[in-house]
DNA sequence: TTAAATGCAAAGGTTTTGCAACATC
DNA sequence: GATGTTGCAAAACCTTTGCATTTAA
C-alpha cells in the first residue's frame, strides 16, 4: 500500500468500465494519474509510477497513457511540439499555459466560453475542440 | 526566377521591414510561405525551397522558420506532438485539424469565437490564444 | 573587412516498435 | 491453456547544435 487517496480497487473499477483488461501495471498508471487533478509529461508520470511500483516500464506507461486517451480517460495536450501533456480531467475545460515555465493550469469552462459552430465539411465529425491561452512572464 | 506569384523583391521588403538580414535563403523561405496562404511543416516547407534553390539546406530552413515565428512574421501551430505545423496566415483566425489526415484548414474569426477573459495570475502576460476544432472522418 | 548566416553531420530528446517472456482470465 | 500485456533495447522521428566555411553589407 501507498500514499495514494486513489485505490486500487478504484482504479480497477476505473478500468472495467472503459472495458480494459486489469493488470498491475494500468492500476499503479491510473493511481497516478487519478489521485488528483494533474497534468504531466510521460516521463513525468513514469517518474511517479516508479515510486509506488518499481517494476513498470517506459514503454508500458507511453502505451498505456495512449491507451487510455484513446478510451477517454485522459486527454493529450499538445502545448508544445516536444512533449505531450497528459491532463486527467475530462469534463470541458479550457487550458493556460505558460511558454516560459511549461506549467499548465486549467480555465473552467464559463470563464473563457467558445461561441459558435464550426460549418464541418461533410463526412467529418467533431473530435474535440481544445483552447490554449498561451501566456508569458512579464517583460519578454 | 520561378512561378512563384510572390516576388523576390516582396520577401526583401518583409525581411528588412521585420528587421532581418536578408539572404538568398530567407527570401526562398519567404517565398515559399507567402505566394499562399499555406499550412506546411518545416520539412515541406523544405521540398518546397529546394525546387526554387536546391542549395538551402534543412537546418537553415528549421532555424529561419523558427526566426519567423519569433518575428511573428508566421504563426506555429500545435496540432500533432511530433510535427509543427507553420501558418502563414497571422491575423486572428482559428484552426480546424483533420486528425485523420493531418490537413490544417482556417476557421474565420466570427465563425467561431472565443468570449471572456481569462484571469491572468499576477505577473503574466497574454501571448496568443489558439482554438483547434479536431475532427475525424466519418465512422471511427 | 568583419560580423553574421549557412551547411554538414552528429547529437539530442521523446515516442514507438519487435520480439521473447510473462501475467491474466 | 490461450490471449493479450509487458519489458527491454533498439529504432524512428523531428529538431537543434557545433564548428568550419561562406556570404552580405
Amino acid at each position: 500500500m501507498n500514499a495514494y487517496a486513489y485505490a486500487s480497487s478504484d482504479a480497477i473499477a476505473c478500468l472495467r468500465q472503459a472495458g480494459i483488461p486489469v493488470t498491475h501495471q494500468r492500476i499503479e498508471i491510473a493511481r497516478a494519474l487519478f489521485s488528483a487533478p494533474v497534468h504531466l509529461s510521460a516521463d513525468q508520470i513514469w517518474a511517479k509510477v516508479l515510486e509506488a511500483s518499481p517494476d513498470v516500464s517506459r514503454a508500458t506507461v507511453y502505451n498505456t497513457l495512449r491507451l487510455f486517451s484513446e478510451k477517454r480517460m485522459i486527454r493529450e495536450l499538445f502545448v508544445d511540439p516536444q512533449r505531450v501533456v497528459y491532463d486527467s480531467t475530462t469534463t470541458p475545460h479550457h487550458h493556460l499555459y505558460n511558454i516560459d515555465t511549461g506549467e499548465v493550469r486549467d480555465i473552467s469552462d464559463d470563464e473563457l466560453r467558445v461561441i459558435g459552430e464550426p460549418r464541418l465539411p461533410a463526412g467529418l465529425v467533431l473530435d474535440e475542440i481544445d483552447v490554449i491561452v498561451r501566456v508569458r512572464n512579464r517583460a519578454a
